[in-house]
DNA sequence: GTCTATAATTAGATAGAC
DNA sequence: GTCTATCTAATTATAGAC
């Protein structure tokens, strides 16, 4: 027993503040911009502390990374769990508000995926392996919703999507010169998701 | 005169293989991972000699960037002055051809432009002021061409276009794991081009 | 204009006391 | 698990010989 008081010292408050301070700079510097002194300044820990729990920069990547899908991925099978009995047609534009929620809540994950899709690194090789995989068959599996004469390949299917329903939110700094809006604000995410329901699978039905 | 040979040592083509250099790493690795050291190297020339000629590392970067503009405007204005006989829907046809064919052409712009677009620094601040402003403009005068009742806001359409046309060139490396191809090749630059026609401007009239 | 040398700072990572 | 001290290497930038 030892003397375990009410939370460990920094165990797992203090890892959970290290992993959203690494993801915020992981999301807006990049891996190289983004210095674990930095990160453990921001989380109030020592660097010498974080090394002791994530060993490497790159397992603290990592862990922001499986982080960030696992929460995805929770969403998308929930939201599927409940409209199991729905058309492929409502569920395809459930998931598609779903997808476009979490770009506004949780930018970070399509921030970090496009800046490591930049360039053919092992972040990329262990994304693709790990999580990208996953995502792509996600994306797969609502194809047939979509007009098939104009959206014919998973591929490109992929990146509509992506970059309809995530760049307001991945470039929300340049969104707000250009357009004077706040792209996190409800109406405007709303506007995201009907506009990218809109050109994949037509007007709504109701 | 002094004893000027017929090429200045370094001075001209010396300049242009650092910008070609300082290009490439900016786009592939961010400003921040970019070392003077490993762009100098790539031009084989010595870092304290691209440091003469471009004072700081910022410097360097703002005349990549104004580079890359200048021949994207160049493109456009010509193209635009070749069709000023057209029709507004014509000539947006055209203009979104070349604005996809820039993007396979020369990724790196937009490569860089979204990642200076993730968070909100000098450099975006000047990217806005001395070029992004200029390229909203360009799809601003679109507008009108496109289908009002999708495409009603004029910031909306800027991501909708990029996000479209520059996707698969800027996130080249993740595209080709995903979809096995080369986004590059004429027949993927085609199909790129015609799928962001289509979603903006209907099927083409002939 | 080019080169060597170096300043001044920061990076990721390790060792060892407690 | 935390903290101090430190190592090695890399960074941007400058000074000054040629």
């Amino acid at each position: 027993m030892k003397n375990k008081t009410l939370a460990k010292p920094g165990s797992d408050a203090g890892i959970r503040r290290i992993l959203e301070a690494a993801c915020t700079a992981f999301a807006t510097r990049g891996f190289d911009g983004a210095s674990l002194r930095a990160i453990s300044r921001e989380a109030g820990v020592l660097h010498t502390a974080m090394l002791y729990h994530f060993k490497t920069k790159d397992a603290l990547w990592r862990a922001v990374m499986s982080e960030l899908f696992d929460d995805f991925n929770g969403r998308i099978d929930r939201r599927t769990e409940e409209m199991k009995d729905a058309t492929l047609d409502a569920l395809a534009r459930q998931l598609i508000r779903v997808f476009v929620h979490f770009c506004a809540e949780r930018p970070e994950l399509h921030r970090i995926m496009t800046i490591e899709g930049l360039s053919d690194t092992p972040r990329l090789a262990w994304l693709y392996d790990n999580h990208t995989k996953r995502l792509f068959a996600t994306v797969d599996a609502m194809k047939s919703a979509a007009d098939q004469t104009v959206f014919d390949d998973p591929a490109r299917l992929y990146y509509v999507i992506v970059g309809l329903a995530a760049s307001t939110f991945t470039l929300a700094p340049e969104y707000k010169r250009l357009s004077g809006r706040d792209p996190f604000s409800d109406e405007e995410v709303e506007a995201t998701a009907s506009l990218v329901e809109r050109i994949l699978f037509g007007p709504p039905a109701s």
